[in-house]
DNA sequence: CACAAAGTTAAACAAATGTTTGATTTAAAC
DNA sequence: GTTTAAATCAAACATTTGTTTAACTTTGTG
């Protein structure tokens, strides 16, 4: 299943998900794609067929990287299972940190389509992802350490929610912060820890305080 | 400041309205509009000048009614500061449930465009809530209901995030809930009380439960 | 070298786009 | 009833769109 793409090809599907993150997809052209990827406009209908099937391959070569990695953890039985929870929290917030460009397109996408290849990518990813998730509180549950009645579509929705809000809108959270004097990577350093507390603190509430 | 719309432009604005939530603005095109509002192509020129200006039209129109307005709320010295935060949350989460598909534009043009008019209307938008919130927060704190060191836009966010999110996924939400045999308006009602009791408890934990 | 496949290109293509035109109809005011 | 402005319309406009063509260069292989 999992497909190649050689350099240039790379460089033409990077292109695409900057601009598509900056622009949108249709407010993104084929031109626009080709001249940011410094290759022939045909190329592109070369190696990938069209515009629509471009955006497939993004998810392609993207897609494997939104996906909570953590199998291996999940029966570690020295580790309690907020410890777990908390893990899979900074797991999940690395990679809207790392991958900004994708979270956004991911973001716009599933607003828009729900049917389509895009959106069935991001609903087994979901899927996937809760039904790791669902694993961990069950686990948690059957220890005690965590409450019954448990909503976890509503939490997975704040996680998510909460992390790509910031992101999207982190220019307006650094103006209201006072944090213009940061150089960028403090910055994203700064959210990142903030962001990770935030969520942790919203997770051990709604997972362990009683009513 | 605020415009008047007649009759024929506000059906030509309803309309671009849900199309440009369905396929997104530049996914949209004027002949689209002019069809669902069954009106002639030339007369969203002739209103509004331009296929831009439209979508300026739709949030000065909507635009009022995603703003908090409770100002009258705040000097109530019968109602404890959580109580007034719950009525907050309760006042967002209808508002964005009313007005589902101006809420994912707008969700849509935050990600993208910084700049620009709409941008503007939402980053004033986003100030001007914050600023109602962290008058609300700091009086808590002064009574004493709050805890200090709240990160506000962190906050926001959470409520913003989650909010949205929910309404952008709520097939996902239904499908996994199996709440397919609900009617769509037994579903809305459903989904809004959930998320209600689920944020308040959130916004419970951070305001008030110590470290 | 010869040959075939893959890569690359400028040009052309048809369709769709946002906008404008100019003629015609409707409505209101005098 | 005449005049004037607003509203409506089909058609045309110039761009931009995604995609294809057909000629070419490059690359690798026997």
């Amino acid at each position: 299943m999992t497909t190649t793409y050689n350099d240039k090809q790379i460089q033409i599907i990077e292109s695409a998900e900057t601009l598509f993150a900056e622009k949108g997809f249709n407010g993104t052209s084929v031109r626009d794609i080709a001249e940011k990827a410094n290759v022939n406009l045909a190329m592109i209908s070369y190696y990938f067929g069209s515009k629509d099937k471009l955006l497939e391959a993004l998810f392609s070569y993207r897609g494997e990287y939104l996906k909570i990695t953590l199998e291996n953890m999940m029966g570690d039985g020295t580790m309690s299972s907020m410890d777990k929870m908390n893990t899979v929290i900074d797991h999940y917030i690395d990679k809207v940190m790392k991958q900004q460009c994708f979270s956004r397109i991911m973001m716009r996408e599933q607003v828009l389509n729900h049917t389509g290849f895009t959106a069935k990518l991001i609903f087994e990813m979901k899927k996937r992802n809760q039904e790791l998730i669902s694993r961990l509180i069950h686990d948690g549950q059957r220890k005690g350490e965590f409450r019954k009645n448990i909503d976890i579509p509503l939490m997975m929705a704040t996680l998510i929610g909460t992390a790509n809000t910031i992101v999207a809108t982190q220019h307006y959270y650094r103006e209201i912060n006072n944090l213009q004097t940061l150089s960028d990577e403090d910055f994203q350093k700064h959210m990142k820890k903030k962001l990770s507390q935030h969520l942790k603190k919203l997770f051990k509430a709604i997972l362990t305080h009683e009513e």
